[in-house]
RNA sequence: GGCGGUGUAGCUCAGGUGGUUAGAGCGACGGUCUCAUAAUCCGUAGGUCGUUGGUUCGAGUCCAACCGCCGCCA
């Protein structure tokens, strides 16, 4: 019987484009289920997007577009990146579908049906933003989650009983010690547990995108119970036909990020108790990957797209870096800089140049034909060694890769990369091609074999992670489709002599200098125009690019002032000074006069250091509405980068005094 | 504030149960070969192992306190 996988990513978020994050987890899933399905397991690889929640209706109202009209674009962009990428997914589930609904609602009746649904009320705090009630008291206190003031809410919800799964959840990861890796995260959902769980509101009745409360059309079901059923939808739960169903549930993997590691470890596990159906077998969160060294966020600007990089250096080169070069389970960091370095130092220099040397040899030496020594005195213990190698790295590389240990793995493949080269320098090949002598043709017939099979050896085990790369080398050495390979066969020796090249050529061609400048432009020109595209960001459209990258594109002329001083309407115009709500205030350290902001404009949260200390408690300031100047170039002040500026009056010789308003006004207006 | 984690060469990290001169990769520098994508290969780099105490014949490796960073929770 052959065995069955099932693996998913989460099902991502429409409110924003697809971007190297996104592509990290998908990438990391690709590599799982390409590997599975080499070893012959009959693979299943699901992804999708999450379309529902007041978010999404947001964004869509404020570009002026229906719902749906909105998350069918930001869903086709990611298919569309995800088509370019050349990842293998066998389905793509949206939680606007029809099947996912009705999915969905199967898995409420079910769970109502057993008696873990009931309707009740609350009256609290409740952030409109992360649709989340909070455990606060009094009017306006922050959210927990996001920082922005929370309203007070009288309404009747549909809760879910999780209070009666605390025991049944912690025997889950007692007696399933792997079911939530890695262990730093198994511990923070252990505490949480133990800690006692409150029961659940899984229905809003504030807004309508979301898909119905069976019997109860005034509510939509709450967004994680919808978006965390697709793992069984997709594979037609609740439908006539869930053949797929019965067959690949429940999921060996759902592979997620670690900010989501509640709602996968908990809740879904308690939801499927209550409906009496199988547990997933693994959860496994990874950790975010940082641009150099920051969170990569809207109002920084440095949200890295896969586009570029795909253009400029291959979706193979993204993979491996991102595989190699990040510590599974700990947060990465990305840049061009390491990208472009690891990529030459292993791709170009390692595998590519050892695939180019050696098959430029066979063809040299031998005409193309994969040679085999004639005599066995051509063998040497350096030959025997290079096999041990071989056997080892087959065995240390399947064992590393499959407890998802990526970068230790590839560390381990390219050790026997550096093994061959050295092998080849040390064995001199070249030299004894000048010979023409049977023992010299065949010693030089064994080196060019060992290194040979090495190569193809490398080329199987790594094909998962880079897959275009190595299905070229594949043909050059003659050995047709990779995708035939069946990859628990493989051992040494199965390269056959005789087995004619095919045509050679670079897999992995050197990056220069410019190919930093070549990605960093192409992302700079993308930003505005994404701006755009992005109506669900306001300030953010409005925002020049020249603003947020002052170094990658020329400010702009200092306003032209009139000689008495004057200046004309489009001058003014050019300051955008908007209406923001500070969430958060707190003394910089070692700094009198400055203080740290987080303030809301609305449609981002951006970080702002303003000279105010002297004037105003922090304290005070939270909940408090004031005007910021929006597309003021960043800054950084005492190592914090400040985005914008706070206006304030400021009196000779006396404390600055905030500006105000006198009537209640959204937050992201506009002043002009 | 509670719980958990973490702090080792410029960078990224290894260093079960304490024991001779603390390791690897990358980068940097010097050298070599020439089959190869100016690639390969060789050599060099002397890091208070966060700080301070303690246990011990002996601690990066155990204990305590402190400092820094991170995560979860409140």
């Amino acid at each position: 019987m052959t065995s069955r996988f099932y693996i998913t990513t989460p099902i991502y978020y429409v409110n924003a484009r697809p971007h190297i994050g996104h592509a990290y987890t998908t990438i990391a899933c690709d590599t799982i289920a390409r590997r599975q399905r080499m070893l012959g397991a009959d693979t299943y690889f699901l992804t999708g997007t999450d379309e529902h929640g007041v978010h999404v209706e947001r964004a869509a109202l404020s570009a002026g577009q229906a719902p749906q009209q909105w998350v069918d674009e930001v869903s086709s962009a990611f298919r569309a990146l995800w088509e370019r990428m050349h990842l293998t997914y066998d389905d793509f589930i949206r939680t606007t579908s029809e099947r996912h609904k009705r999915g969905v609602q199967q898995l409420w009746r079910r769970i109502r049906d057993n008696g873990y649904i009931y309707k009740g009320s609350y009256s609290g705090q409740y952030c409109v933003f992360d649709e989340l009630y909070v455990d606060a008291v009094g009017a306006g206190a922050p959210c927990p989650e996001c920082g922005r003031p929370t309203e007070t809410v009288h309404e009747e919800n549909y809760f879910f009983k999780l209070s009666e799964f605390s025991g049944k959840l912690l025997k889950l990861y007692t007696e399933q010690p792997d079911f939530i890796r890695p262990e730093t995260r198994r511990n923070e959902v252990l505490s949480f547990v133990r800690s006692g769980l409150r029961d659940l509101s899984i229905s809003r009745s504030t807004f309508t995108w979301g898909v119905p409360v069976p019997d109860d059309a005034g509510h939509v079901i709450y967004v994680w119970l919808d978006a965390l059923s697709n793992y069984i939808t997709a594979l037609g739960y609740g439908s006539d036909d869930d053949g797929k169903f019965q067959k690949y549930w429940p999921a060996d993997l759902h592979m997620i990020g670690k900010e989501i590691v509640r709602f996968h470890c908990v809740y879904w596990p308690a939801f499927l108790m209550a409906a009496n159906l199988p547990l997933p077998k693994a959860i496994v969160a990874h950790g975010w990957l940082l641009f150099e060294e920051n969170k990569m966020s809207k109002s920084r600007g440095n949200i890295v797209r896969a586009e570029s990089i795909l253009d400029v250096l291959g979706s193979d080169a993204l993979r491996y870096f991102l595989l190699r070069e990040v510590v599974f389970g700990q947060d990465g960091s990305f840049s061009f800089d390491a990208l472009v370095q690891r990529y030459n130092a292993d791709l170009a220099n390692g595998l590519g140049n050892l695939a180019s040397r050696t098959l430029t040899m066979i063809q040299r030496y031998f005409h193309g034909e994969i040679p085999y020594p004639s005599h066995a005195a051509a063998r040497k213990p350096a030959d025997d060694e290079i096999v041990a190698i071989a056997e080892k790295t087959i065995a240390d590389y399947s064992t590393l890769v499959d407890q998802y240990h990526f970068s230790r793995a590839l560390e381990c493949a390219w050790s026997l990369v550096a093994a061959v080269n050295k092998y080849i320098v040390e064995t001199e090949p070249w030299t004894l091609g000048e010979q023409q002598d049977e023992m010299s043709r065949s010693r030089l017939a064994t080196i060019l074999y060992t290194s040979a099979e090495a190569l193809r050896i490398v080329t199987a085990m790594v094909h998962a992670v880079i897959p275009d790369a190595t299905a070229r080398i594949w043909a050059q050495l003659g050995l047709g489709d990779i995708k035939k390979l069946a990859l628990r066969e493989l051992k040494w020796g199965q390269l056959r002599l005789g087995t004619k090249l095919g045509s050679i050529e670079p897999v992995f061609p050197r990056a220069d200098k410019m190919t930093i400048e070549r990605m960093q432009k192409m992302e700079d020109q993308q930003r505005p125009t994404l701006a755009t595209a992005e109506k669900s960001e306001p300030a953010t459209q409005a925002q020049p690019a020249a603003a947020q990258r002052p170094t990658a594109t020329p400010l702009p002329p200092p306003a032209s002032a009139s000689p008495d001083g004057q200046i004309s309407i489009d001058d003014f115009a050019k300051v955008e000074l908007r209406v923001a709500q500070v969430k958060l205030a707190e003394k910089v350290k070692g700094a009198d006069k400055l203080l740290r902001l987080e303030v809301d404009l609305g449609t981002e949260v951006r970080q702002i250091v303003a000279g105010i200390a002297e004037a105003y408690l922090p304290e005070t300031l939270i909940g408090r509405k004031v005007v910021v100047v929006a597309n003021l170039a960043p800054r950084k002040l005492r190592g914090l980068e400040s985005n914008g500026m706070i206006v304030a009056a400021s009196p000779e010789g006396g404390k600055a005094v905030l500006c105000g308003f006198l009537e209640d006004v959204p937050l992201g207006s506009r002043l002009k």
